[in-house]
DNA sequence: AATGGAATGAAATTTCTATTGCATTACACG
DNA sequence: CGTGTAATGCAATAGAAATTTCATTCCATT
């Protein structure tokens, strides 16, 4: 491989290390070459993703000059830089790239068949954290704050999940109660779910959580609480599941799935999250819809 | 040239709009569409930048499928649905940038008492993100292989915790369970937790969960089942908790406390993390605990 | 059970985009 | 001013991705 290879050694790994190069380098590029490091530093979403005989007119460059500012700078070519910008865009999150951990993980994940411990305890790890993750997703942020506001005017509010759900359910409404509100978990002792829920109403809220496959007795209990006219809050993994439809609010998680199992931990921050939220929320202003007692906490 | 234009009438305009419109449409649209259609809506950035192929494989559909779907809701192609996302992504991502945002959450943590939702959430994401990591340090991955050697070898399994350990006692007894373990989840229905397990004896394991402040029930219980010659596995945030004394092996979870509320999301990782250990440790040939509806290609 | 129509899958086709090769131009140095 | 080298532009090419077409399957209806 004798081809003129100056600087091939190194391409960066991350957009912040090829915006530190470029700026490093750039005085001592040619005209062309600055005129594209200029355009890629002031637009890097533009660059992430517009193409290259686009970012050529823009520019007023040959789609030719942008390969070679590419290679210039240890790409192979121009989609391999571009590919750094969209995975920081993906994310939101410049500094650590999204898409290229989770397409390696799931790599490495399906690959290697027998493990240790340790092993498959950071493959949990890195695989919830990445959940955890999309929890910050600009969509579910305005998802939370309608939530909060549902669970802070709602008279009493019903929690039920099923199977996997039901620690996330029981975890909720334990919060829910240590924040003052009161909440009802609807754990179907005794095959009494239904009893347990009779004396929904309007004003009351149920909380239904229901992931992938779903446990047909929450979606009993969705409708049965529609009918009699509370409201519903979801919590589940798409926004076409059966119980997210007739729901008054939605809130997505999208849980890690490791090696088939899917996990809990989005869920569970989302229901502490959801849970202090209220807390300050209601601290905050007050809400009183019907100041019969002395609804209030230290 | 005539085409079938059934509903070609009003490509939607925004990301927010088609979103609606699916949700709408949803119900009436084919086995295959919906597929689509919820990958779509679950995933809009993977949707926005992936090529057509990446999209038919992660969704198990054909890329002429994807066309069809974008062509039901008024596009002329694909390309040009990608395009909504892709603009929505720009344009909302521009305004949040990582550094910033951590700028202004950690300046707002420190002073501000009220929050709004995104750097609530935030805030909890950090969190478990660090707990969930510190799960990795090499002593937890000792004890991890111990505690599932534990598991394997004991007849029957009791799982006890209650309060805010209650969740993570559920879901663990929940996997153990969806593994193949003989499993009882100590619930204390009833105010009968010693009767559940009153059975208990040499040979068995309990497994009980417990956090500061530490349940009296769950300290009771596992004295009574020392005495009955069981083995313990404690799971909890000390290694001098008094829980962990007196049990033959300690799995010790450092969890994220955010404004006095500890999370549950590492002790979550790691219920997982053991059962599915232990799946593997169990049965080294059958890895497929689940086997995936249609053969994987390479 | 048979038939018609919609839905789906697979592959051919077309369109478009990145990349390369080569001719031309600009520039530095003798 | 001439020559050599680097830079640039342009057009050809290779390659990939989107789209279309068509055969097959599935499903509902009678």
């Amino acid at each position: 491989m004798e081809e003129e290879m100056s600087d091939l050694a190194a391409p960066p790994a991350t957009a912040e290390e090829l915006r530190a190069l470029i700026l490093e380098r750039y005085d001592g590029l040619s005209k062309r070459l600055k005129q594209i490091a200029r355009f890629v530093l002031d637009q890097p979403n533009e660059t992430a993703l517009e193409t290259l005989a686009v970012i050529a007119e823009r520019t007023n460059v040959q789609p030719s000059a942008i390969i070679r500012f590419a290679k210039t700078f240890g790409f192979s070519g121009a989609s391999q830089m571009q590919r750094l910008f969209r995975d920081g865009l993906v994310s939101g999150n410049a500094a650590l790239n999204y898409g290229e951990r989770v397409r390696s993980f799931a790599q490495s994940a399906a690959t290697n068949p027998a493990r240790n411990p340790a092993e498959l305890l950071s493959e949990f790890v890195g695989g919830n954290v990445l959940a955890l993750q999309t929890l910050e997703q600009p969509a579910t942020v305005d998802q939370v704050d309608g939530a909060i506001r549902l669970i802070q005017t709602a008279d009493t509010i019903y929690v039920a999940g099923f199977r996997r759900s039901f620690p996330v359910a029981s975890y909720l409404a334990y919060l829910l109660q240590q924040v003052g509100r009161r909440t009802i978990l609807v754990d179907g002792v005794a095959g009494l779910a239904r009893q347990q829920m009779s004396a929904i109403r309007k004003g009351d809220l149920l909380i239904g959580i229901s992931y992938q496959p779903y446990a047909g007795e929450t979606l009993e209990l969705v409708e049965r609480a529609v009918e009699q006219g509370a409201d519903i809050l979801a919590i589940s993994d798409s926004l076409v599941s059966p119980i997210a439809k007739p729901a008054t609010c939605v809130l997505q998680v999208r849980e890690a799935e490791v090696r088939g199992f899917r996990s809990l931990a989005a869920s569970i921050c989302l229901a502490q999250a959801l849970a202090i939220g209220l807390a300050f929320a209601t601290e905050e202003k007050p809400v009183e819809p019907a100041p019969k007692r002395k609804g209030r906490k230290a």
